[in-house]
DNA sequence: AAGTTACGATACGTTGACGTATCGCTACGA
DNA sequence: TCGTAGCGATACGTCAACGTATCGTAACTT
């Protein structure tokens, strides 16, 4: 007679959900939200469909989880440096992301899903809300501090340099590379004093 | 026998494709490329699916000619202002496009689509390109006549402008107010010399 | 060692969409 | 006014994907 909790869970059970997981962000990625289709991940994942089905109800239980899981990344390094190399760094991990990432290979399906599924949408919105919070505080930090210019609007200023990247993604066929980074900064704060160059 | 041009063509024809085409924009803002229908699409128009494929090989066909009737907006009037003031009608008239407009409405699914064929990104890639070309020779200009600073890269500050209404689109719950886009050159270019407030 | 349970394989019924074909009807052009 | 041709309706065959059910196997727990 098994106790509330389970003192242990079968490692099968842990293992199915891990390789489903990573199969599916793979199949958002390249198939996207429309095409997506559980056989194809299962394929992928190397796993009976019945086992997609043992464990999530539906083929949208599992988006929603795979596009939960698939927000963990490593913090960018923020313990050193000006405000604007700190800032840099941010923006270059952004861009390295979207280029390289499982995440940015979702970010066109993620845009999809959210425009399709109230739910998908509404943790779409509050997750790169969260995501920025970091980026609009540093900048608030700078401008505090005198490393950037007072009379900008910290959010908007975060959204600027942010959407850049994100355009340069979405919209043209030349991604934003992490080296563009400081001229992104300089275009849109205008340039270092000298004395830090 | 007719001749090698049509004198005129049966109007049921333009009337036909006018109206299957409309249906296929909405279709698309409200569906996406991935769940896109024909038969919906013709229950939308209020015509026969065989009308469709009368005038389309096939699916694709439709949706890439539904995007490319997509583009056409009424440009921005350029012809007076200051380079700020031209600016900000532009940006305004960009986050009420994205706000209120088909195109904003079917965004999303063309990120989608851009990222699934290769054709309709090149398409879209080329599009963009193009009608980002006003903005960047207006700030040039600006820059040029000391409206502007003389430190910036007018493709970056475009694309931060821009950028940031697209991302105010896709990636929050708040879409960009056409108020706003004063604000947004203060941010990104600074506050306009006393004179002119 | 024994019992349990998650697993993969596979078959199944159902649905929905694709694209084709046929056929009267009627708007159009001459 | 007459022939043509575009039209809507509809039926058709095909296929792909959904989600369910069954079953023998093998991994895990105790």
């Amino acid at each position: 007679m098994p106790t509330a909790l389970k003192r242990t869970v079968d490692p099968r059970i842990e293992r199915s959900r891990q390789v489903i997981l990573a199969a599916a962000l793979q199949e958002l990625g390249e198939i996207g939200y429309g095409g997506f289709v559980i056989e194809s991940v299962a394929a992928r994942a190397g796993v009976g469909k019945s086992t997609i089905y043992r464990h999530w109800p539906d083929k949208l239980a599992l988006i929603a989880d795979a596009f939960a899981h698939l927000h963990e990344s490593a913090p960018t390094d923020l313990s050193h440096g000006t405000p604007r190399e700190k800032l840099g760094r941010i923006l270059a991990h952004v861009a390295a992301v979207l280029t390289d990432s499982a995440f940015g290979a979702c970010l066109p399906a993620m845009i999809d899903a959210a425009e399709r599924d109230a739910a998908l949408r509404d943790f779409h919105h509050r997750f790169q809300a969260e995501a920025r919070k970091p980026t609009v505080a540093l900048i608030a930090a700078g401008i505090a501090s005198g490393d950037f210019p007072a009379d900008r609007n910290p959010a908007l200023t975060a959204q600027a340099l942010l959407g850049a990247i994100f355009f340069r993604r979405l919209m043209t066929a030349e991604p934003f590379a992490p080296a563009e980074a400081r001229a992104l900064i300089d275009t849109v704060l205008g340039p270092p004093p000298l004395q830090e160059r």
